[in-house]
RNA sequence: CGCGGGGUGGAGCAGUUGGUAGCUCGUCGGGCUCAUAACCCGGAGGCCGAAGGUUCAAGUCCUUCCCCCGCAA
C-alpha cells in the first residue's frame, strides 16, 4: 500500500521499519522539527527521521499542521490508502485525517480506552495494573477516541517504562503490519471505544519524578519504574539530589518519619515511606551512574537518621 | 562553542603546597568459632582514560583528544 509515516520518538520506529520490510510504499515519513537538545545543545533528528533517512524516505516536518494548506496538498498528491500515526506528537485535523483512502490509523500504547493521551505506558505501571498493551484505532477528531481495530496485551509485570516502551514498540509494529494485511477487514470489525471506562494519561514532567514519600512503598516503587529513564525518581539527600532506580516494598513497619532512611547496608538503603519501609537497591548520585547501594555505599557514607525530601 | 561533575587494582571512593599510590568491599590462603554478611593474620591484583608538554621528579601543573554522567533543552 501506499502509506504516509507519522511518528517522532523511538516508540514509532520499529513500526516503519517493519511496514518497510513488509513491501509497503511510504511516500513521506513526517516527524517533528529539529529540535536543539543534549548536551552541547546540539541540533538534534528525530529518531524516525533518522531511520527514514536511512529507509530512503522523504522526511517532512512541518512546524504546523492545521491550516497547512502546503503541507495538505502534499499529502494528497501523494495519494496514499493509509496514513499510519504513532507518537506523532499533534493531533491532527479532521482535513489530514480524510486524506488517505482508508483515513489514520494510530498506535496507541495501551489498550483503550484505558490510557489515552501521552504517557499511556507510564500510567499504566503508576496505577499497577495487571497489564497494559497497545491498540490500533481508526482516528477520528479527538485524542485517542477513535474505533478500536486491533488490540494486544502483555503483562506488566515488574518491567521499567523502558523495558515496556521496547516490547510494545515492537507488538505494535507487528499489530499495525498484521492490519494492513487485511484493512477492509480490520475497519469493518471496528470496535467503538466506551467513552465510560477512559482515562486519561497527562504528559509527564520532570517535577512528577519528585519523590513523595508519604506514599506507600509499593505506590513508590512501580513510580520508580514507571519514569524510568524519564524522568527518574528523585529526591534530595544532603543538599544533593539524587535518582532512585530500583526499590523493593517491605511490609515492616516503622515510626520514622516519612523519608527518614532507617538502615544502610550493604542489600540496600532502608526508608521509611507511608509507615513502612521502602529498600532502595540501586541509585544515582549527581554526576556518577546508577549504581547498586552496596557499592555506592563503600565509597560513601550514608548516615541513618537522614532525611530524604 | 548553554552550565557543571567525573574517568585511580574486580566494585565504590581517598590522594595534601608535584617526589614513584591508599581506604572500604570483594577475591585467594591460613587461623579462631557450635556458628556467621563476624573477628584475626597473610597474599594476589593498578601501563592512575589516551597522546603530547613542563620538570631532577606528575595521579597531582599545561595542551589536545576519547568516554561516562547531572542540569538545562
Amino acid at each position: 500500500m501506499r502509506l504516509i509515516y507519522m511518528g517522532t520518538p523511538d516508540f514509532a520506529v520499529p513500526p516503519m521499519e517493519m511496514l518497510a520490510q513488509a513491501g509497503h510504499e511510504i511516500i513521506y515519513a513526517v516527524t517533528q522539527p529539529d529540535a536543539v537538545r543534549d548536551r552541547g545543545k546540539k541540533v538534534k533528528f528525530s529518531p524516525v527521521k533518522e531511520k527514514a533517512i536511512e529507509l530512503g524516505i522523504p522526511v517532512l516536518q512541518p512546524s504546523k499542521i492545521r491550516k497547512n494548506e502546503e503541507f495538505a496538498q502534499l499529502l494528497r498528491e501523494a495519494a496514499p490508502d493509509a496514513a499510519i500515526v504513532s507518537a506523532y506528537g499533534k493531533i491532527l485535523p479532521a482535513g489530514i485525517l480524510n486524506i488517505p483512502k482508508y483515513g489514520c490509523l494510530n498506535i496507541h500504547g495501551s489498550l483503550l480506552p484505558r490510557f489515552r493521551g501521552a504517557a499511556p505506558i507510564q500510567a499504566a505501571i503508576i496505577a499497577g495494573d495487571e497489564e497494559t498493551g497497545v491498540t490500533i484505532m481508526h482516528m477520528d477528531e479527538g485524542l485517542d477516541t477513535g474505533d478500536m481495530v486491533a488490540k494486544a496485551a502483555t503483562p506488566i509485570g515488574s518491567k521499567t517504562c523502558e523495558e515496556l516502551h521496547d516490547e510494545l514498540a515492537e507488538m505494535g509494529a507487528k499489530l499495525i503490519t498484521e492490519t494492513l494485511e487485511d484493512i477492509e477487514g480490520a475497519l469493518r470489525r471496528a470496535e467503538k471505544q466506551d467513552d465510560a471506562l477512559s482515562t486519561y494519561a497527562p504528559m509527564l514532567s520532570k517535577a512528577d519524578g519528585h519523590i513523595d514519600f508519604s506514599l506507600s512503598p509499593e505506590e513508590i516503587e512501580r513510580r520508580i519504574r514507571a519514569f524510568d529513564p524519564w524522568p527518574g525518581s528523585y529526591t534530595e539527600m544532603n543538599g544533593k539530589t539524587y535518582k532512585l532506580w530500583k526499590a523493593v516494598a517491605l511490609d515492616q513497619k516503622t515510626d520514622a518519619a516519612a523519608g527518614t532512611v532507617v538502615a544502610a547496608g550493604k542489600d540496600g538503603l532502608d526508608i521509611s515511606a507511608g509507615g513502612r519501609i521502602l529498600k532502595v537497591t540501586q541509585i544515582q548520585a549527581p554526576g556518577k551512574k546508577r549504581m547498586e547501594t552496596g557499592d555506592y555505599l563503600r565509597g560513601n557514607v550514608i548516615e541513618i537518621g537522614t532525611v530524604l525530601r
